[in-house]
DNA sequence: GTCTATAGCAGGATAGAC
DNA sequence: GTCTATCCTGCTATAGAC
């Protein structure tokens, strides 16, 4: 593996454990085992390093989520499924934790991070929209909005369980949201 | 206002906007209009002074949603109005966005956001426990989840809104909850 | 492309006068 | 209790050899 390469690695690592703010160039280096020179012959600067990173994770996520959200099966399936998806959640998410440093306001940050929720939303509201054609899902009620709120109960279970210093608090936050979900199919 | 009161009150202020990782002693410093020494004095050190200051963030976000969650009010009124109140989305949740950093591995930084977090859940689910009594809820669902998952919304909400960089994510995630609880309503 | 050496500066804390 | 002066370390980036 390239020394650019295991920069990026070492960078993806560093911003899931500590984030952005303590992600220090040092750790990078001993990490990833490069010198001093190939982070700045590879990349401008840390903040360069590190919107690479969050792009390349921003695709991992995206694909991962995919299998989850998959077409084939049944859309109430695919929600659960999203819903209950094993997760780290002491771990926090890798790209929703950075929403709460400063750096999100660098574009070339907040935009790969903006993308993958972009994606889940998009595969959460076209399941809500299938199962309320086929009759479903009880037809007064906003697929957009139900993705959106789906999307941040997830974001908030990791927020929680962190708090809490307990991976139980997302699982808690993911089955109330899927006892409501169940509530709001048609009888 | 004394020293130790302004060093407080910058503390605050700083940690809302920037995190702990980008609150620097300089910036408290300046921004307190205090000496290097009052610090020191005052506080055995920057997670000293954070902790303080975490600890009166806590105290005053328990005030403000007991207002909201009052005890006068109707059970689903109380819920409602806790989760459309006012906020300033972008912002970020002034405890919430601290548990996406090292410190929260800090018993005395992350036992006040703990108690906030317990102090809303508790104040929900009594109120849709209080609805379940009353014949409004559906009793096959758990009040206990479900007010993890409303607060789950809340949190979500932040991180979306900062990550869409619009505040009307916030709306969206509060709006498709609010929906949800209805449909879980007794006929 | 990769490395080591080093510069410049800010973070975090201490010393000690008043 | 509050202040200024100062210390040490590590963050971020550059220089320049190989």
């Amino acid at each position: 593996m390239s020394a650019r390469e295991q920069l990026v690695e070492a960078a993806k690592s560093i911003l899931w454990q500590r984030g952005y703010e303590a992600m220090s160039p040092r750790a990078i280096l001993t990490e990833s085992g490069a010198g001093q020179g190939s982070l700045y012959h590879h990349f401008r600067g840390k903040a360069d390093l590190a919107a690479t990173a969050v792009n390349e994770v921003s695709a991992d996520l995206c694909a991962s989520a995919g299998t989850a959200l998959d077409h084939n099966k049944p859309p109430i399936d695919r929600i659960i499924g999203y819903l209950t998806q094993p997760r780290e959640a002491l771990r926090g998410c890798r790209l929703g934790r950075l929403t709460a440093e400063p750096v999100i306001a660098d574009e070339a940050i907040r935009e790969p991070i903006a993308a993958y929720f972009t994606y889940v939303e998009g595969a959460l509201a076209a399941a809500l929209d299938e199962a309320q054609r086929d009759g479903m899902l009880r037809d007064d009620l906003s697929v957009g909005e139900l993705a959106t709120t789906l999307l941040a109960v997830v974001q908030g279970g990791y927020v929680l369980a962190r708090a809490f210093d307990d991976p139980a608090q997302m699982d808690r936050a993911v089955h109330g949201a899927v006892a409501l979900l169940n509530a709001a199919l048609r009888p």
